[in-house]
DNA sequence: GCCTTGTTTCGACGTCTGTCGATATCCAGA
DNA sequence: TCTGGATATCGACAGACGTCGAAACAAGGC
C-alpha cells in the first residue's frame, strides 16, 4: 500500500497529505512510484541543472529571470534546454512577463522530496 | 561561502555539521558542490536504481542481500550493474558475507539529501 | 514597419547509459 | 578437488543525453 500515491507529486497538488518518516526507507517503492520520482531525481542529476534549480530556488521572491541565472558556463541555448527539462520534470514553472521569462520552483517539490528522504516535513 | 563543503557528502563522514534550512534554497550551489551532489541525484534518477535503493533502505536491519532485492524486472547482470552505480555514487556500501553480498545505505546520505532539500534534519 | 534584445527551437554531433547474454569469479559443501 | 549457487565483469548494441551554432520566435522601442 503505497502512501506515496497521495503525495503531491508533480501534478497532483493534493491538500495536506504528507508522509511522516522517510517513506523511501519505510517500505519499498512501487514500480510506478519509482518511475515518477526518478523523473525528478534525474532532472536534478545534472550539475548544470542542479545549479539552475538552486539558483531559481534561492533567488529573491522565489523566482528568477533566465537572464539572472544563465551564467553557468554553458551556452544560452543549453541553459534553455536544461530549464525545459526541469519544467518537464515538474520541478519548476515558467511564465513570460514582457520580454523576460521567469522560472519558479513548484512549491510542493521541496516538501515532497525532502519528505521522501527525511524524517519530518 | 558554501556551507555544503562541511556536509557529510559521500566520503567525508564529518562529525555533526548539519545545515539548518534547505541550503539548496538559501543560496546558489557552487559548481563543485553541484558536481558532487548531482552524482547522488543522478544515481537515484533511474527507476530501477531508485527501487533498489528503497528496497535496501527499507529492508530490516538496514541492509539487504542481493538475492532479496533482485526481483525488479531486469536481468541479474543489470541489477548488479545498478548496485555498482549506487555504490560508486556513495549511496550504499557492500559487504560479502559467505556466499552472499549485502548492501546497506550509507547513513549520512538520507540526512544529507533531505537536509539539502528540506527544512530540518 | 524595422531593429534590438531576450528566449526558444532545430539539427547535428559525440558521449554516456541501460540492457542483455555469455563468461568469469567467489565461496560453501560434498 | 569438484560442483553448484550467488555475484560480478565483459562486450555489444540501441537509445538517450549534453552540448553547440544557426535560425526562429516574441516583445518592446524607434
Amino acid at each position: 500500500m503505497s502512501n506515496l500515491r497521495e503525495l503531491p507529486i508533480v501534478e497532483t497538488a493534493a491538500a495536506g497529505v504528507v508522509p511522516c518518516c522517510a517513506p523511501l526507507a519505510r517500505e519499498p517503492l512501487t514500480a510506478p512510484d519509482a518511475e515518477r520520482l526518478a523523473v525528478m531525481f534525474k532532472a536534478l542529476g545534472d550539475p548544470v541543472r542542479l545549479r539552475l534549480f538552486s539558483m531559481v530556488a534561492s533567488h529573491e521572491g522565489g523566482e528568477a529571470c533566465v537572464c539572472d541565472i544563465q551564467d553557468v558556463g554553458v551556452s544560452q541555448p543549453t541553459v534553455s534546454h536544461h530549464l525545459k527539462k526541469l519544467r518537464d520534470a515538474g520541478l519548476v514553472t515558467s511564465e513570460r512577463r514582457g520580454t523576460w521569462v521567469f522560472y519558479k520552483v513548484v512549491p510542493e517539490v521541496m516538501a515532497t522530496l525532502s519528505g521522501l528522504l527525511g524524517q519530518k516535513v
